[in-house]
DNA sequence: CTAGAATTCAAACATCTGTTTGGAACGGAT
DNA sequence: ATCCGTTCCAAACAGATGTTTGAATTCTAG
């Protein structure tokens, strides 16, 4: 009875690193040191296993809410903390994983996450823009909007772990998250000010 | 003769579509209309044949000169030039089948590519703080510049082509280079500007 | 034209892959 | 104690992988 869960959790830190190609199945009856036969005995095929583990990672997931528009607010200090909140769900190791996972799903993809992320990337973007809305000049078009909010995106990928360029380069300052928290923050207002005084 | 040419311009989409692990010795055979046995005869071995893929790329990339700073111009002028430069880079063909290699080796990594990455990255991203440190106010200090440069690389790196990620969301303007450019670096000068009024 | 090197090729190799098999071991109910 | 369904496991399976082999072919120089 327990076999079933312990190839679930054993199972999710293989995948993550090796993908679902690269991880084979003697290799995850292994971590889970279970039988090479309990994989298909339990979830019928290796694609099955994969299936039940990234919908296991996501109900593990719990994410916190997501900052949202308050009229109360000054638009800097929303927009500040949405930043927190996404690069602290980015570096989550829980999210993390499930990055890892989308890493190697662009290489060689099963189709299994990417419905996932697709239904939780859109109101990230959503959010996002709302609240550039507010921040901003009402002169601002949405066109401008929705570029800043891409920028916003852009920054905040390039810190995630997973991605290993930052640590490649010399000469890139320390990655603490209240000083990224804060360039971002004050480099896209800035960029919101100016868009305001000189409409496009 | 030929068929040594033959299996490295054959070998080139296939890796880039597949990946190493993905690519298999008959496949890149078949793709070049040449027996099983060839590769090994004329390469040694699969990896082989990938480094001389990877190095052939490079060398068929002829890469156009990075914009750098010119003490006479504005520093908007060659920061704008740096981020078309960079784009255009980004998304040229042969740019995208390094790009696609890329998606694949931070999944399985065979370490081919690292090396050829590393060394290619560091004077793009020392250039571009050049770029930033002659465009800003003095009193900036050298952590925010390289934040600013990091920042721009995220940007931009958001809007190459084989990610996958913005044609998953609606409400997304039109990806062209120009309108990128422009915002880009106005939304750059901008919060350089507001750094300069208030250093850190 | 011919000897020798270089190249091609079908076949086989060893190893790894996901999956299946048939029986052994277990556990709870009659 | 016996039965039966569940679970486990060593072994084997068919297929794909990268690589090797040895003979056949092509090319090249003398």
């Amino acid at each position: 009875m327990s076999t079933k869960h312990d190839i679930l959790e054993a199972s999710v830190p293989v995948f993550a690193e090796h993908g679902y190609h690269g991880a084979s199945v003697r290799g995850l009856c292994a971590a889970a040191g279970v039988n090479v036969a309990a994989i298909n005995y339990h979830f019928g095929d290796k694609a099955s296993l994969y299936a039940a583990v990234l919908t296991h990672i996501y109900e593990a997931l719990a994410p916190s809410p997501m900052p949202r528009v308050d009229v109360a607010d000054p638009g800097a200090t929303t927009l500040q903390a949405w930043v927190q909140w996404y690069l602290e769900r980015l570096t989550h190791p829980k999210a993390a994983l499930v990055d890892r996972l989308a890493v190697h799903e662009r290489s060689r993809p099963t189709g299994a996450l990417s419905k996932l992320a697709r239904e939780s990337m859109q109101p990230v973007f959503d959010g996002l823009c709302a609240i550039l809305r507010h921040a901003a000049d009402p002169r601002v078009d949405e066109d401008t909007i929705a570029r800043t909010a891409l920028s916003v995106v852009g920054q905040c990928l390039l810190y995630r772990g997973s991605t290993g360029l930052l640590e490649q380069v010399q000469g890139v300052p320390d990655m603490d998250l209240d000083a990224v928290t804060s360039h971002v923050t004050a480099l896209t207002i800035a960029g919101l000010e100016q868009a305001g005084r000189v409409p496009s």
